[in-house]
DNA sequence: TACATATGGGACCGCTGCGGTGCTCTTTGC
DNA sequence: GCAAAGAGCACCGCAGCGGTCCCATATGTA
């Protein structure tokens, strides 16, 4: 699956809807335009602010809006400020203490560095700005170092 | 996090050592050469066998071999065997129903799918082969499409 | 044939974290 | 002072993960 989390799903709903937006807007707004649940909206955005995703403005009138231009967010941002720095395997997780048990019979730690990289780097390629408008062209395309790229090309056919 | 579970994590380990190897090997063996516990690495090589990716020889003297080379069997298809299909989230799972409720609210499921497929190019673009060697050089690298590359650097700076 | 050695296929269980909801406190505009 | 809004926290049901065990079945060997 490698799959991300709803409440994930729902920040890039909700963040790339800001996107879309000028001024600021409240949690009742935001949760009718985008239909997710309410209490689960107001969830999502104090994550997103508490990760700087998103600016909050309190009291009447007060509400939520991107901290930036959609432009300069990109999706690796916005999951991280939900679910933590992205680590695909737990030995690739900085964060974490480097105890890993199995280090010394892993042999695979360096090569899971490098998908999980690619991956960041996929997520990081695509701005909310990218995501805010129903694009037709493919947003990325991969390609291998040349070397790597013929050996896969030829181990798979 | 974008995490993949620690049995899948098991799994590729477990492939990438039986790459190393030329004839099939007991659990108790496979078990003990990468500190995986016995039952789990039981459960772990089941899974993989029912997914294709080893094959199993029962009675005495048996034990798991990878199905094919380990050139011609990528993460792509590890992960597969273990998790199902790889879906970054619910509605780029083409198994499931295509009932999404906010699909009409959405407008980025789109994105999501091409995001969806970068992430599985960059797992499949990568065999066991690569992973059964302690590489140096990367495995993956990520380049944009011409004009997409462009947007989004001019978008980051 | 009997037995030891394997995998196959379940059932089972504790626990974490997800998804979701509700409450109270604080801030702010009118 | 009051209403509108977010901040922060606690809480809950539950699915799925990680891990273990048991029994059925297959197979080489004495």
């Amino acid at each position: 699956m490698l799959r991300i989390s709803k409440l994930t799903d729902y920040g890039v709903v909700l963040a790339s809807h800001l996107a879309t937006l000028d001024g600021p807007r409240s949690v009742r707004e935001l949760a009718d335009d985008t239909a997710v649940p309410q209490p689960t909206t107001a969830k999502v955005l104090k994550a997103l602010a508490k990760g700087g995703i998103v600016s909050s403005t309190r009291g009447a009138h007060g509400g939520y809006a991107l901290a930036a231009a959609p432009a300069d967010i990109n999706i690796a941002q916005v999951i991280a400020a939900l679910e933590g720095p992205i680590a695909v395997t737990e030995c690739t997780d900085d964060t974490s203490d480097d105890s890993c048990s199995h280090e010394d019979h892993c042999g695979v730690r360096g090569n899971w560095q490098r998908i999980n990289a690619a991956v960041h780097t996929a997520l990081e390629a695509v701005s909310l700005a990218d995501m805010a408008q129903r694009a037709e062209a493919p947003l990325i395309t991969l390609s291998l170092s040349a070397a790597d790229a013929d050996a896969a090309r030829l181990s798979r056919h």
